[in-house]
DNA sequence: TAACCAACTTGATATAGATCAAGTTTTGCA
DNA sequence: TGCAAAACTTGATCTATATCAAGTTGGTTA
């Protein structure tokens, strides 16, 4: 049986679900806890929040001591410099755990905004510590320590490579998160512009735009408005080495 | 009277220090031992290894439980690609804590190896874990926030800025690195090559070596052999912005 | 359904930094 | 202490990608 019949669709928007159905229930929730209790969480833990397109989540130096679990949509994390100018520092879809930098002094220090409307559940850190749910920081140890090889993958994909090389592995990136969390590998939605995607990437949204069009001109892949299919997986993965 | 006459001098050896009178005791060593338990630690958690420059500290897929903390010297972190082209993905002075990525597997993903005669204590993370010392939990986990941080940090000092910008802010950090650990702001040893300066910072060697050539001559920085001085450090900070 | 604005594409040109080349200086070892 | 190898520097040239320019396409709103 053809394992896509099973998968959501990226293309609609989900229904949420209970916490105790989450596949994020090992972070969000001390582990300890059973159905009963987690009802009395509070609403605000227990029930996501809605992003409408360009909301934002948090802002630098705002006093933050929760993370935010992405449920649906997604969310692009950014600092803006002295001049002005904004960089990109990251993506958030589906499934991932955000905010994990502002453990460190209960402040954020990025931009997160909403790319489109995206449900975020916030998941209050007080609760992680308030109890010796050693089990649980161990969970968030290893979800960090994860991160931190995520953020040395993104470095390692910018530093010394070519612009067609960062763009394969981006776009690789993407559908392997996509489908670690349910969703089709080779036909998804690209919820970031060619403009946030040259900023990430370090390059001129013209570079991003040749290379797509050099990518489709070779059947690697091909895009109908923002829909993203990958026709040649192994070629692209090669190319993103 | 002048702070500098306080500091240690980076150019020569330290002494080792005991546990109990080292400046990481509250990530090494369970927040409750008091100096009489201290001594019951094995001996490879009491005292520092020794690495000779060029020697491995761990290598990538090695089953790996530890961190490490780097008491003295120098290592750099770099992964080998599959046409066997090294990146570094981070350098680590005294005072520096490594290994946080492997927690989240287990074993290494990274070359560590030693730039110099360096002594580095293993921190056995079964320690951490074994009894609900959750005061610990929450220094580990702060300091692995850290890390997130200083990786986005690193990333945003490399995404779309000059090779000027990229050495100046390089420099810097080394240089507030050094005096938040008790070395001098000014006037420090530079344990790494040109070549690895440029890897790092995804650059050609030549263009590091121009742009150190071009700070000399504004008189921002000076080198006698690896010394490097920082004459003018508002004016390369405010390079590196 | 028009019309406006943002996003995207494609082409022409400019440039920062890579690469190639040929020294010079420093380091480490016999 | 001297010599070889490694590290570093400087200059000349090349190139990948930025920048500038001028469209086209697509999405949103009246």
């Amino acid at each position: 049986m053809c394992r896509m019949n099973h998968r959501r669709s990226e293309l609609g928007m989900r229904n949420p679900i209970q916490c105790n159905q989450c596949s994020m229930q090992s972070i969000c929730v001390p582990a300890g806890l059973v159905s009963s209790e987690i009802d009395k969480l509070d609403k605000s833990s227990r029930e996501p929040h809605v992003y409408s397109k360009r909301d934002m989540v948090y802002s630098p130096d705002q006093p933050l001591n929760s993370l935010f679990a992405v449920k649906s949509g997604s969310v692009k994390c950014y600092t803006i410099d002295s001049e002005g100018k904004q960089q990109i520092t990251s993506f958030h879809l589906t499934g991932d755990i955000i905010g994990m930098e502002s453990i460190s002094n209960g402040a954020a220090v990025t931009y997160c905004e909403a790319m489109e409307t995206s449900m975020l559940c916030e998941i209050k850190l007080n609760r992680l510590f308030a109890q010796n749910f050693t089990g649980v920081d161990k969970n968030l140890l290893r979800l960090l320590s994860h991160r931190i090889g995520q953020r040395n993958t993104h470095y390692l994909n910018v530093v010394n490579t070519t612009a067609e090389q960062r763009v394969a592995s981006f776009i690789m990136g993407l559908s392997d998160h996509l489908y670690e969390h349910g969703f089709s590998r080779h036909e998804f939605k690209l919820p970031m512009t060619r403009t946030d995607i040259a900023n990430y990437l370090g390059l001129a949204v013209e570079t991003v735009s040749r290379v797509f069009s050099s990518l489709k001109q070779k059947d690697i892949i091909d895009t109908k408005q923002s829909i993203l299919f990958i026709q040649a997986p192994a070629e692209l993965k090669q190319m993103a080495n």
